[in-house]
RNA sequence: GGUCCCUUCGUCUAGCGGUUAGGACAUCGCCCUUUCACGGCGGUAACACGGGUUCGAGUCCCGUAGGGAUCACCA
């Protein structure tokens, strides 16, 4: 009886796809799937100008690289192929003309500086919002001001022409939001919009509607700035005849920047992420480091993006993106912006870090060490190291950046912890220990462990007053997993050689 | 500036007329522990303001203030 869902994640090429868009099609995509509907991905190219080689091939590689996947578009075909809108340009035409035969619309000669002196002149007389509206269309060149005769003429020259929607002097526009109720708004704060360009090609207004009307769309889930102009959409379907067909609109709370002071961008300052996968923009030579190079998990940035605006009600905040998709609902998404809280992303990776399987991080981890050049280290190597730092990192490079003594040789010693542990009774102790040591035989945690705690009762000294000393000499730093563990993976050779290169750096007068 | 949208701890948020205003991140303290984490326990911390409506308002209405979006032949 009800239509089959179908929604569209519509971005245009223009550059890499930042995380913002990147949550429109993450509710898209929950909405579509938790309904059993169709999810398409539709680029929207239309304004040729602003191409980004390469944006539309990011765009999709992101998506897959986070587990959103579609079910229709440019990259996998569908039935209502093309769905690159540059492609589809001829089908436009017709919906714009069908229009002025209505009477909905007109053909508009204005040169861009006949507009831009019409804005000055509005300016000047103090107009709140200058506007190409029902007021100044008449003192414009268009079809509604020139001779029918004048009109063709122009047309059959080729002149260049826009076709411009003729949007009513006073009318009452209503629209329910599905997130915000309904909206009202008076056709007069509306200009007359440009619908199909003097380049032939049709402006997002135009392309969005009729192919979410051919491509039979039920819900349109978008941003909050296309709010301002869903009114219009919605003339635009009452003109077309489609109204009947309209779909569904809900527009989402933007993601705002973690001061709070505007939308989030692509470029923010203080280390935040705002790309999925690193893009180098070819028009301006930035380089943006993205969440999988920074080693983020995608289950961990699909779950704090599916947080910022949603929520489902409970006190659970950790959701697979199967159960994102079973407790996912438009109604419980939030009203106002979000801001975008560098944090709590570091605390959503860490918890899936914490609870992937070793070996699925394997792979992760080995491809961080070869970028630093860390390399002959055996897999199983790699996963005791794994399994030893799983609970202290927060990113993947952690399980080098944090943990570099698993991998090399040192000669730096935390200082703070140095002046504390490098003293002469200390020394002494593991001068002591060092032999029974290298005496064992069995090379293990427990039995390093039962060695030091053994001395540790026989000498009468304190178990916390000797290992931290053994940690600073294996390590090098204050903080870390169990040192007994450590030694028992690095093996015996390496434990001793730094133990012994620890204490005559320590017992050598410059120290 | 016009229009539209929004407003609960520092942050993300629960709340849909009667709550000791709950949870999470962050932060602080305690416990566990050789350390750092993890884990456990606990603390600090919010209804922007002013009017109504009501027996009763974080919840409904109206203002004010603040924030945001948008005002192109860009999407």
């Amino acid at each position: 009886m009800n239509k089959k869902v179908r929604v569209r994640f519509a971005p245009s090429p223009t550059g890499g796809l930042h995380i913002g868009g990147v949550r429109t099609a993450l509710y898209n995509y929950l909405f579509a799937k938790k309904y059993g509907g169709d999810f398409i991905l539709r680029i929207e190219d239309t304004d040729q100008t602003r191409f980004v080689e390469g944006a539309e091939e990011y765009i999709i590689e992101s998506l897959a690289w986070l587990g959103i996947t579609f079910d229709e578009g440019t990259h996998v075909g569908g039935p209502h192929a093309p769905y690159r809108q540059s492609e589809r340009k001829n089908i436009y035409r017709q919906y714009a003309e069908s229009l002025i035969e209505k009477g909905y619309a007109y053909y508009a000669f204005d040169t861009p500086e006949e507009l831009e002196q019409m804005r000055e002149r509005l300016k000047a007389a103090k107009v709140a919002s200058p506007q190409y509206n029902s007021i100044t269309r008449n003192s414009m060149k268009n079809s509604l001001t020139l001779p029918a005769d004048e009109v063709k003429a122009r047309i059959a020259n080729g002149e260049p022409y826009v076709i411009r929607l003729k949007v009513p002097r006073k009318e009452e526009i209503r629209l329910y939001d599905e997130i915000r109720g309904w909206v009202v708004v008076q056709s007069h704060q509306i200009d007359d919009k440009v619908l199909l360009k003097s380049d032939g090609m049709p402006t997002y207004h135009l392309a969005n509607v009729v192919d979410d009307y051919l491509m039979k769309i039920t819900h349109v889930i978008r941003g909050e700035e296309w709010l301002p102009s869903a009114p219009l959409h919605v003339l635009l379907y009452r003109y077309l005849d489609w109204e009947e067909v309209m779909p569904k609109f809900a527009h989402l709370p933007l993601i705002l920047r973690p001061d709070g002071n505007g939308k989030l961008k692509k470029r923010e300052s203080g280390g935040i992420l705002t790309f999925p996968l690193s893009w180098h923009d070819p028009i301006t030579n930035e380089d943006y480091l993205g969440y999988r190079e920074a080693g983020f998990l995608p289950e961990a940035v699909i779950n704090f993006l599916a947080f910022l605006g949603w929520n489902p009600g409970t006190d659970q905040e950790i959701f697979s993106i199967q159960d994102l998709i079973q407790s996912f609902s438009l109604e419980r998404i939030g009203k106002s912006g979000a801001r975008f809280d560098a944090e709590k992303v570091k605390w959503f990776n860490s918890v899936y870090i914490r609870s992937t399987d070793t070996q699925k991080l394997l792979p992760l981890v080995k491809n961080a060490l070869s970028q630093r050049n860390v390399t002959g280290f055996s897999d199983e190597y790699i996963s005791r190291v794994i399994d030893l730092m799983k609970d202290r990192v927060v990113t993947i490079p952690d399980f080098y950046g944090l943990a570099t003594y698993f991998y090399q040789e040192f000669d730096q010693y935390d200082e703070a912890m140095k002046q504390k542990q490098a003293n002469a009774e200390n020394i002494q102790h593991w001068q002591a220990l060092l032999p029974q040591l290298k005496n064992l035989n069995i090379w293990d945690a427990t039995t390093i462990d039962r060695i030091i705690h053994d001395y540790a009762e026989i000498n009468k000294v304190k178990i916390g007053k000797i290992l931290p000393t053994l940690r600073l000499m294996i390590t090098g730093v204050s903080f870390g997993p169990s040192v007994p563990e450590i030694m028992a993976l690095i093996g015996k050779e390496k434990s001793i050689q730094r133990i012994e290169k620890a204490l005559l750096l320590w017992t050598q007068p410059t120290g």
